[in-house]
DNA sequence: GTATTATACCTTGAACTTCAATGTATGAGG
DNA sequence: CCTCATACATTGAAGTTCAAGGTATAATAC
């Protein structure tokens, strides 16, 4: 409640969700995420690095993800990819996702149905 | 991240949300929202009073709510409805809602676009 | 008459998140 | 030589939801 500058809205468990994403479909290093969801979002959602390095650290540790190094041009990066785990998660949030965002809906948008 | 009891994924912002759309409509007391909620989302929703209370004195200190006591039945109700700042509040969030849930939902379910 | 349930209000503490700010370090461009 | 973009990372502040507990009245059950 309130000036919102930090916890904004409708934001919790998104960023989980986006990276499990990413991650599932192709090998990405953290830099690349935070990019990668500014502009496939059309600039709607940007996260900060200070979310999404935290975030594939924690995934990892619970076996979500799997990361190695790689040097590219004298940098390094690291890239992470989606477990089996990592995948199966992924699935339940995006039920949880689906779920919730549909109730929202039907007593935001609509307003008719009184209980079943 | 792990064994989530609290702060559950994509519930942030979602009570205020959805206390200020049925409070725009009718008045009603917390514990009528409380199954409302319960019942209109079809079971998907619960919240508990330990977040409507909060969350209902909260916007009645910003403005947004409007009370008023009623003995029913011997019994105390406080029935609250949405102020012009309620209601302008409520159209703010349905704004964010919809920016985020449209980004998410595009990453998510499709997966084509890359950026434009 | 007493016990239990449903109604109705409310507070507190714990846990979790996101975010902004800040820090390190390398390569490229002016 | 200095600045910017890349790329990793940590910290503290702020805010949120939830579970559990507490008060009190009316109605129902036994």
């Amino acid at each position: 409640m309130s000036a919102r500058t930090t916890n904004p809205a409708f934001m919790t468990g998104v960023p989980e969700l986006l990276i499990l994403r990413l991650l599932s479909e192709r090998e990405m290093y953290g830099y690349e995420i935070v990019e990668a969801v500014e502009s496939a979002s059309g600039e709607a959602i940007k996260l900060g690095e200070g979310v999404v390095y935290p975030a594939l650290h924690a995934l990892e540790a619970l076996g979500c993800l799997k990361s190695r190094r790689k040097a590219v041009n004298g940098r390094t990066r690291v890239y992470y990819t989606a477990t089996a785990a990592g995948k199966k998660r992924l699935g339940t949030m995006v039920g949880e996702w689906q779920r919730i965002t549909e109730a929202v809906a039907g007593i935001v948008m609509g307003g008719k149905h009184v209980a079943v």
